[in-house]
DNA sequence: ATGGACGGTATCCTTTTCGACACTATAGGC
DNA sequence: GCCTATAGTGTCGAAAAGGATACCGTCCAT
């Protein structure tokens, strides 16, 4: 959650846009968010190993910013080794309709394989044919 | 969008999340899709008016991006004054879902009237009462 | 002649973000 | 005695994002 974005969160109307956008800003936390609706409570090294770009430091970071946010919960067991649960609270299960919105758009729009992305086409273009033009 | 989280557009799953938050991110895209979506074309200090706590130079920028992402067209008359249409593409149009879905978590969840944001509590709570206990 | 509206650029600077790398502690297996 | 797995922390530096300020040219109204 970048400090900045949230100074601008004043009256102007499409600041709940914005403010929502602050939530989930920052490079990680959207997969994050996604894997733990996916599949429910996820430790530490089983996010590092769904997400394997992001390195450890990188992870915490996101992991407790998230549960600043109060949209994940982190349960520390007192174990050796140690294991530490990271769920999502009530309000981050909340989440779920704008997080599948964004990887429905991503799915329509977006090709994800190689090294970049790249925007799909458009597919069936709103064309209003006329009725005796054939198909 | 910011070239590093482009560049992490990889393989794994959830992919199409972050590349979609790629789009969207940047303080203001959020906001200027929204008004795009609410009052269709607009003129860049119409744009600004709307969002007064974005400065000129970085409004250009992030129309700049916005149009090189396919998301809205710019249009410029050779008229004096200048006059510069900015609009949703139908690629753009199509960030609707989304964006009304951060629009509504935000309504819901945060509190936008102060000088910072606050998060709502929630309501509601999941409590599943017993059919002997009134309500 | 002065100032404003319009839609920008150019320059400089600060803040924020992100990644690389090294380091920690403990228990168990070989 | 050494390696592994676990879940981190600390420090450093590069790069990106964002903000402040000044400037441009033309037309119109005062």
């Amino acid at each position: 959650m970048s400090r900045p974005r949230a100074k601008l969160t004043n009256k102007f109307p499409g600041c709940p846009v914005e403010s929502t956008l602050s939530f989930i800003d920052g490079k990680w936390k959207g997969v994050i968010l996604y894997h733990l609706m996916l599949e429910g409570t996820l430790r530490f090294n089983e996010l590092r190993r769904r997400v394997p770009s992001v390195t450890q430091r990188m992870l915490t970071k996101q992991l407790r910013e998230l549960e600043e946010a109060e949209l994940l919960s982190r349960t520390v067991f007192a174990v050796v080794p140690p294991r530490v649960d990271y769920a999502l609270t009530r309000r981050g299960e909340s989440l779920r309709p704008v997080i599948m919105a964004l990887k429905a758009w991503g799915d329509e729009n977006v090709l994800c394989d190689g090294e970049r992305m790249v925007l799909k086409p458009l597919e069936s273009p709103p064309v209003s044919r006329s009725k005796f033009e054939p198909a």
